[in-house]
RNA sequence: GCUGACGUAGCUCAGCUGGCAGAGCAGCUGAUUUGUAAUCAGCAGGUCGUGGGUUCGAAUCCCACCGUCAGCUCCA
């Protein structure tokens, strides 16, 4: 251990070693600078940052630590970072220059791009992000350094004495012995602890995204700023290929397809209800039977009312944190708002199994309900069908006791990760703790969270720590699958609950004749239908599977000789439960084929003279073009029976096939 | 809820600084009888989100409200 030693005095002299081995030793406080320069004038010119024990800084921070000395430059991921983040510095400069009267607030590196926030009198327009764009490149070709000073804490003050939201910040380091620095870059000086490149000229390829409101420090009662987020990157074939992903994006956005293809809308009259159109419906059911199907066994499925009294939900702990997201119903009688929609199904399933008895032996007992939840979210926060008011999810509610806690979470994982497996969706798991707002002692979050943590950890599967992000309730397993615009949404959700049990004196007589506590887990696979479709919709770009296609085979005769012949093989699809449909429709095969293909429906079975003698059809798989096969239509029948009933994936999903044609 | 942008025919969108509301597709009618992504012609279709205001005159300018979108906050 060379750098941060316990004793006092720091070493006079650190020991780096290099990649291939080498080691230089250098006087404490050297600049990575002088090192690489040392080892070349190319290498330094190409230097973004370097790596020391693994930790990345700039080339103008002085070297505090021994340890393995790695040279960073574009083609380490870490560099890319360092540079979005004098991206940020950079648009600054340009926004200042432009509107010297904009206060600046935090403008970090993120996962696409980088963003900086500012505080002004009027916000941004479109014309203001291009002129910031303009002046950007002008701050880049003035090629300022990033010069970094370490400053005390008075004196960072006197820099940023007309900077009010640099001045909070800096109230955080009283009494601190965290190092300040600032950086400047030409005209603007920043607080901050870097690492940046070496001087302005390293940003090249960059776009500035959009314009938007967001609270100072993410608090929603102090005063908005203006954000504008932006990408860069080193090559432009990056960044081109980043925006053309965000077109492409935009295309299979499942707004724009549920429209196209008509699975539903949204009405004013009903902000975030949907109105499932009869296409739509016919996914949103196939879904809910096959998550039926797959809980027929060991799942007891009950419907339950939607409307309460606020007894339960004052039982259940919502009345207290959740009821501004409740709908209250006025009570006619009372003339109380003392009623609300459920917004989960939780209280339900309680209800239910406490009014009876159950013997240890029952255990695990799993009620699942699919009944529609309401909840009043911020107008704001309505999105699509990916945030809604009124939803149902595939809720399921789990009771036993507390020695069956791992075998229990090890079937609903492998419950929920072959229930995705089946879309071709991997998800990411989360483990989420205690968060600051929540019921029930801590002795039981201990034991929770234990319990739940050494289930999860006995599957062996990786998992990423969530600290502060659980239910209000209990501990969770959360799955987080990822769409295609990159946005990644929680699905499913395992959720150990200690204190749901206390609350509604949930019990079970145990072998020793007396009654004992059972645990509670919360589950649901899809999250909600409504989300899960819209994830569904962009994830196979409108182009479902066979067996989630709302229509299934279309068959298109080639002229009226043909109807007949064709009507019949229509008929055989749908005595089997395919829903096929023909297409006879005075209009040219061309069209024909091509709605077809725009209203994505897996297969079109053409019959001509040919077919209709020989009784084959030439199929037309969608999203293959001309390359059509001809089969007896036995075989056709066979192949799409088949592929329904074992819900394969197929015909394959063509993300590159050209949504860009779709029109209505 | 907050900040900003947007709202014109079923859909996608034109409509510059105020001066008679447009196109393509879809729809309807007719012709055409079709071999793998748009056959041709004609017709019809709008309280320009809603309500106020300014003006001789408002889709266009102003205000309020509703909705949608990008974010923030929140979240399944």
């Amino acid at each position: 251990m060379l750098a941060g030693s316990p004793s006092d005095a720091p070493p006079t002299t650190l020991v780096l070693t290099l990649p291939d081995g080498s080691t230089r030793e250098v006087p404490f406080g050297t600049l990575p600078r002088e090192v690489v320069a040392t080892i070349g004038a190319r290498l330094l010119q190409a230097s973004i940052a370097v790596a020391v024990d693994g930790e990345v800084q700039d080339l103008m921070t002085p070297l505090r630590k021994s340890g393995a000395f790695v040279v960073l430059t574009d083609k380490d991921p870490r560099a890319l970072a360092v540079m979005r983040h004098s991206a940020a510095h950079i648009l600054a400069t340009a926004v200042r220059r432009l509107r010297p009267d904009a206060h600046i607030g935090f403008g970090p590196a993120i996962e696409d791009g980088f963003y900086y926030d500012f505080e002004v009198a009027h916000p941004f327009t479109p014309d203001d992000l291009d002129a910031f764009e303009a002046e950007m490149r002008k701050v880049i070709a003035e090629k300022y350094p990033f010069v970094r000073e370490e400053v005390s804490l008075s004196e960072a003050r006197k820099r940023f004495v007309d900077d009010p939201l640099k001045l909070e910040r800096l109230d955080d380091f009283e009494g601190s012995d965290e190092v300040i620095s600032t950086y400047t870059d030409g005209p603007f000086i920043d607080l901050c602890r870097g690492p940046h490149v070496q001087d302005s000229s390293y940003l090249k390829h960059f776009k500035l995204l959009s314009a938007a409101g967001a609270y100072w420090r993410g608090d929603e009662k102090r005063q908005m700023l203006q954000r504008i987020y932006a990408t860069a990157y080193f090559k432009k074939e990056d960044l081109d290929a980043r925006l053309l992903q965000l077109e492409e994006a935009k295309k299979r956005d499942h707004r724009v397809l549920g429209k196209q293809l008509d699975l539903f809308q949204l009405f004013p009259v009903s902000p975030g209800g949907v109105f499932w159109t009869p296409k739509g419906t016919i996914v949103y059911n196939t879904l809910e039977a096959f998550v039926r199907e797959r809980q027929q066994e060991m799942f007891r499925e009950i419907k339950t009312p939607l409307l309460y009294t606020k007894k339960l939900w004052e039982q259940s702990g919502h009345w207290g944190k959740y009821r501004e997201n409740m709908f209250l119903v006025l009570d006619n009688e009372t003339g109380e708002h003392d009623m609300s929609l459920k917004p989960m199904n939780c209280p339900s399933h309680h209800l239910y199994y406490a009014s009876q008895r159950h013997s240890y032996r029952e255990l695990p007992i799993r009620y699942v309900t699919f009944d529609v939840l309401h909840r009043n979210e911020l107008s704001g926060a309505l999105s699509g069908l990916t945030r809604v008011r009124q939803f149902a999810q595939d809720d399921c509610h789990v009771y036993l006791r507390e020695d069956q806690i791992a075998d229990e979470v090890q079937l609903l994982m492998n419950f929920i990760l072959s229930y995705y497996d089946t879309f071709g969706l991997t998800a990411r798991l989360k483990f989420a703790t205690r968060p600051a707002e929540r019921i029930g002692s801590d002795e039981l979050w201990d034991r929770a969270e234990a319990a739940l943590r050494a289930a999860l950890e006995s599957t062996g599967r990786p998992y990423e720590l969530k600290e502060g992000d659980g239910a209000f309730y209990g501990p969770k397993i959360d799955f987080d699958v990822t769409d295609s615009i990159g946005r990644a949404w929680q699905l499913g959700t395992i959720q150990l609950d200690y204190n749901a049990p206390e609350r509604f004196d949930l019990q079970y007589t145990g072998e020793d004749n007396a009654a004992h506590r059972p645990v509670v887990i919360h589950r649901a696979v899809s999250g909600s239908f409504e989300r899960f479709i819209a994830i569904l919709i962009e994830h196979f770009a409108g182009a479902f599977p066979v067996w989630l296609s709302p229509e299934q085979v279309r068959v298109l005769p080639i002229a009226p000789d043909y109807n007949e012949h064709a009507e019949a093989f229509v008929r055989r699809l749908k005595a089997a439960g395919i829903r096929a449909h023909l297409d006879a429709r005075n209009e040219t095969l061309n069209y024909r084929v091509r709605e077809g293909e725009m209203q994505k429906v897996p297969y079109m079975c053409v019959i001509g003279r040919r077919e209709a003698e020989e009784n084959t059809v030439a199929l037309r798989v969608r999203g293959t073009g001309k390359k059509q096969e001809i089969l007896s239509a036995d075989a056709f029948f066979d192949r799409v029976v088949n592929e329904v009933r074992t819900r394969a994936l197929t015909p394959m999903a063509d993300a590159s096939s050209d949504v860009s044609e779709v029109t209505a």
